[in-house]
RNA sequence: GCCCGGGUGGCGGAAUGGCAGACGCGGAUGACUCAAAAUCAUCUGCCCGCAAGGGCGUGCGGGUUCGAGUCCCGCCCCGGGCACCA
């Protein structure tokens, strides 16, 4: 789950922050070295006491469960990172100091809180630092991991590190085997709307209560009669993970195939960016199209960011409409054209048919010749129709994407030289292949209906073909196509009229008429497509497959799990130039020729295998890992079914389940936020998990981005080494130019969190990130604004320690009521803050609170002030607030004290001041009882000098008051 | 082109339809200091005014309301997603 700038180089040392510590400064005052000391030495008393590990209700790690038994759990969870070779830059740990700010919150105020950290180990980037840096992407990868990990634990986290994996350890793996076998082994029964165990369809098979799926049974043969080559055919198209020849993104700089989501819509692999070309390849899907539909649906029953939302739905791409047979007549014999259209209404207007290049159906509608008086411009000067249709679909199959989007979308298309049958009105309409129709949506073939779509009116324009227009445009309309709604003309026949409906009438009517016609059907079409999950890379999970002698594939037996990513002498990627469309994908674990054969007993006898040689795609590990945080050790199961319960298991009837929290940036919107729905799905409808979704809610951070800078050949120079002059900005002697962008390696812009460490400290980090913003916002780095926060701290510390002794200097002098409402004020505003997840209003009054402490009680603040301030501070600055904790004479950690509560009775004020406003303007303002009732305050703000003195003879037309709130005059 | 977000001081950002700019950065002035840094104190939206005070202000134009940053309509700009999906 990579994002896309961590690809890898080590970045250069970013530049050291400023703040000597200064040399007479007070022994014992907060400074980034004490800090330092301070945070070391806590990190060390949290892993030694085990603070953080949360235990499970039963299993391996559920010692200690009763004492938090009685408590609601929480799962807070982070998008699953990459260990990048350069380590992290203070861009990365938003969300995790957030996502640990609200954990620790949740634990104070008596949650049972489960957050812990995992790697997302395998992949591309992974293998790419391997090559680069000429070691095993294992030696590489667990130095990153650790390097991470060494990060994290130096910020403070609280994770249960009991509870760490990474998708490259075998333990994890694995299991990752185990689902895809899981996969492969169920089919959707769609009456049941669920997967199901493929021995269910191999019984209802065997029993003759269900007959193989359409498209599952090439020859159409009833089962009994199959041999059994053929019946382990037919099983295998019913998998929900399966072998499919067709095209695919290929991707020769990569040296890999692509899943569509992972090509950007200029035809470019999202990582890298080099062309992606199609090319036919057998290659593992996997089902997702069979969940469209309860992947939509479910998005209804998720607390997510509706955007999040609105993406999800257009990338799955529900569309209803109607399927329409046109009886054609090829050269060797009538044939039907299945066509998709959301618009039925239209069909009297169609007048012409397009088929995609690679529409099956075109090689027997291809005519001998040319008709009689065939337009030149539909044979694109070919000599006969064959000749026009190969030179065409050669040249659209020597395209990228990207090329077809660069010609701007002309229409280029050739006449095959027959005609199909408009079954409405029995018209004779030519058909042609054009690459402006799909392949891979609805049947890869459409109906043109120049007069109401405008990409079938560009090409009718351009070869001269008719246009009828079924649907009354407005009076005066003068554009070209008119997809609006209106009334129904031209579009009757002898049986049916559908002229004066409106759209949707005419829908309805005509998909009945074809229906009982026999001509065609109501119908709903997705964009959403099967997953391709094959990939030509080392650095994957190997497939549990084997193919045997038929070069069917087999699952493996649980038993013969994990299989061993093997060792290869070179684990690169074969690669080639990226805009070479005809080179040949190349897995790497073909190269090892000892693994790639085997000798197994799968029960005819020990008999030679092939393996599978693809590997899995990155995304796998991160469809599950999830759950694997639940129950890391479990060496019988993925998660015990009560582990998953406890932790994500649905709360009511209507509830999903799923995590609490999940956190992350939003370019995982389609890609792993989908998969890992589907994954969990499948799961659930195996009976493995309880939870319908993997994240009831979801939550988008901001990023931190940062000032970039360019020189006059707009090439990125190193942020840290830029300098201004004058409000210009300079690289040495070269001016450069200033940007803003996300913090990363391709902008040159990083900052390292060790030199924030060295300079303020982990707490100081912490608080600073929390404070620029709500966490959904993406906000500016300006290292020179982080001394505010620190001094917040080195404020509140010299609330309670002598900086000079060092000693606690807290009393127990009672506070003054007014502090005593502040205070309380305080607690309220400060619980919002944390569970709304905008710290930054938190840390704001905080800062309120510390500022009259001081301004009242300095040197030492009392006691029942300090003591709830520093409880407030400790889920976003724990170190520091775990030791002035202790100096206050605590000996435990306050990670497990509960959270602060107001009392309701000093939250109740005696007197409020409000503003008194003159036609909305404000005037004065009165100190009046809080609970004084309209015309007393009204009375009050007449007596007010200055009201008294503007109201003097005018006339008020009307006194708006609203108690507690404000006093307006309205004059005339 | 379509679909989402978002426009508030020099900057990051606060504001259940009710005192716009909390809190912080930056800036100014002062205290401490030989001096500087650090620290502390005061001020800091813009304009007019010595002041008291007044006027103007939440992208632009309208509307609803006693009252609009907030609600409604129409624009402009910025960011993101999708894009020949029939």
């Amino acid at each position: 789950m990579a994002a896309a700038d961590d690809a890898d180089v080590p970045a250069p040392p970013a530049a050291r922050a400023m703040s000597a510590p200064a040399a007479d400064a007070p022994a014992h005052r907060y400074d980034a070295a004490l800090a330092e000391r301070i945070e070391l030495a806590w990190q060390d008393r949290w892993e030694a006491a085990g603070t953080f590990e949360t235990p499970n209700p039963t299993g391996l790690l559920s010692d200690g469960f009763e004492r938090v038994a009685d408590r609601p759990k929480a799962y807070v969870l982070d998008m699953f990172p990459y260990p990048s070779g350069s380590g992290l830059h203070v861009g990365h740990p938003l969300g995790y100091i957030g996502t640990d700010v609200y954990a620790r919150y949740l634990r104070m105020t008596g949650h049972n809180v489960l957050h812990t950290m995992g790697y997302d180990a395998f992949g591309l980037p992974a293998e790419q630092y391997a090559v680069q840096t000429g070691q095993h992407p294992r030696v590489t990868t667990e130095a990153n991991v650790a390097n991470m990990r060494r990060q994290l634990r130096r910020l403070g986290v609280a994770h249960d590190l009991r509870r760490s994996v990474s998708t490259t350890d075998v333990a994890f793996y694995r299991w990752t085997q185990w689902i895809f076998l899981q996969i492969y082994g169920a089919w959707y029964d769609v009456e049941a709307d669920r997967a199901r165990p493929i021995a269910e369809l191999v019984a209802e098979l065997e029993s003759g209560r269900r007959a193989p799926a359409e498209g599952t049974n090439p020859s159409g043969r009833p089962w009994a009669d199959l041999d059994e080559l053929e019946r382990r055919r037919v099983v295998d198209a019913h998998r929900l993970a399966y072998l499919h020849e067709a095209p695919v993104n290929w991707c020769p700089g990569l040296g890999t195939v692509l899943a569509n989501e992972e090509v950007t819509a200029d035809g470019r692999s999202e990582r890298g960016g080099f062309p992606v070309f199609r090319r036919p390849l057998e290659q593992w899907m996997m089902r997702i199209t069979a969940y469209a539909d309860r992947l939509l649906r479910d998005l209804d029953r998720l607390d997510w960011p509706e955007a999040i939302k609105v993406m999800q739905r257009n990338w799955i791409g529900r569309s209803e409409g109607a399927l329409v047979t046109f009886p054609a007549d090829g050269p060797g014999g009538p044939a039907a054209i299945d066509v998709f259209t959301t618009r039925p209404d239209t069909l009297f207007g169609a007048t012409y048919l397009v088929l995609a290049p690679e529409h099956p159906l075109v090689d027997a509608l291809v005519a001998e010749r040319w008709p009689d008086g065939t337009d030149k411009r539909w044979t694109a000067g070919a000599a006969t129709p064959k000749e026009a249709v190969e030179a065409y679909r050669l040249a659209s199959a020597r395209k990228s994407d990207l090329d077809r989007q660069v010609e701007e979308r002309d229409k280029t298309g050739v006449f095959v030289g027959s005609h199909a049958t408009n079954p409405v009105n029995g018209a004779s309409v030519p058909i042609f292949v054009a690459d402006y129709v799909l392949t891979g949506y609805g049947t890869g073939a459409i109906m043109a209906v120049p007069a109401e779509d405008q990409r079938d009116w560009d090409f009718a324009t351009l070869f001269g073909l008719p246009i009828v227009r079924t649907v009354q445009p407005p009076e005066g309309w003068d554009g070209e196509a008119f997809t609006g709604d209106g009334p129904a003309v031209n579009s009757a026949n002898a049986d049916v009229s559908l002229d004066g409906l409106d759209v949707a009438q005419a829908k309805r009517r005509i998909i009945a008429w074809l229906e009982a016609q026999g001509s065609g059907r109501g119908t709903v079409t997705y964009k959403l497509r099967d997953w391709l999950f094959s990939r030509q890379r080392y650095w994957g999970e190997p497939f549990p497959i084997v193919y045997d002698e038929h070069d069917l594939p087999i699952a493996l037996p649980e038993s013969e799990l994990p299989v061993l990513l093997p060792e290869v002498d070179d684990y690169s990627p074969r690669t080639f130039p990226e805009d070479d469309a005809t080179s040949e994908p190349e897995p790497p674990l073909g190269r090892n020729p000892e693994w790639a054969e085997v000798t197994l007993d799968l029960g005819d006898g020990p008999k030679v295998y092939r393996r599978e040689l693809n590997t899995m795609p990155q995304w796998a590990g991160s469809c599950w890992y999830e759950l694997r945080y639940l129950d890391p050790t479990n060496e019988d199961a993925l998660v015990d079914p009560a582990v998953e319960r406890y932790w994500m298991g649905p709360r009511s009837a209507e509830d999903c389940g799923g995590v609490d929290l999940y956190v992350g940036g939003v370019e995982h919107a389609v890609l792993h936020l989908l998969y890992a729905r589907f994954w969990h799905k499948v799961l659930h409808d195996l009976g493995h998990v309880s939870s319908s979704e993997p994240f009831r809610r979801l939550f988008n951070q901001g990023y931190i981005l940062a000032a970039a800078y360019t020189d006059d050949r707009g090439v990125y120079v190193e942020a840290s080494e830029v300098v201004e002059r004058d409000g210009r900005f300079f690289a040495g002697e070269v001016e450069v130019r200033r940007e803003f962008g996300k913090m990363g390696k391709s902008l040159k812009n990083s900052v390292n969190p060790d030199d924030l460490y060295e300079s303020y400290g982990a707490d100081t980090l912490r608080l600073y990130e929390m404070f620029t913003g709500p966490l959904d916002q993406s906000r500016p780095w300006d290292t020179r604004a982080v001394v505010g926060v620190y001094r917040l701290l080195q404020r509140i510390w010299r609330n309670v320690v002598d900086e000079h002794t060092g000693a606690c200097h807290v009393t127990d002098d009672p506070p003054d009521p007014e502090t005593l409402r502040l205070l309380h004020h305080t607690i309220a505003e400060v619980r919002i803050g944390m569970e709304t997840l905008r710290f930054n209003t938190a840390i704001a009054r905080i800062t309120e609170l510390n500022n009259h402490v001081t301004q009242h009680f300095a040197p030492g603040a009392p006691r029942a002030v300090a003591e709830p301030l520093v409880l407030m501070l400790a889920p976003l600055a724990p170190h520091a607030a775990e030791e002035l904790w202790s100096r206050m004479g605590h000996d435990d950690s306050l990670a497990w004290h509960p959270f602060p509560v107001a009392d309701p009775a000093w939250l109740a004020v005696d007197t409020v001041e409000v503003p008194v406003q003159v036609d909305a303007k404000v005037r004065a303002r009165i100190t009046v009882a809080s609970d004084a009732d309209a015309a007393a305050v009204e009375a009050a703000a007449r007596c007010d000098e200055r009201i008294a003195a503007l109201l003097a003879g005018r006339e008020v037309a009307r006194v708006v008051v609203v108690p507690g709130r404000l006093v307006n005059f309205v004059l005339h």
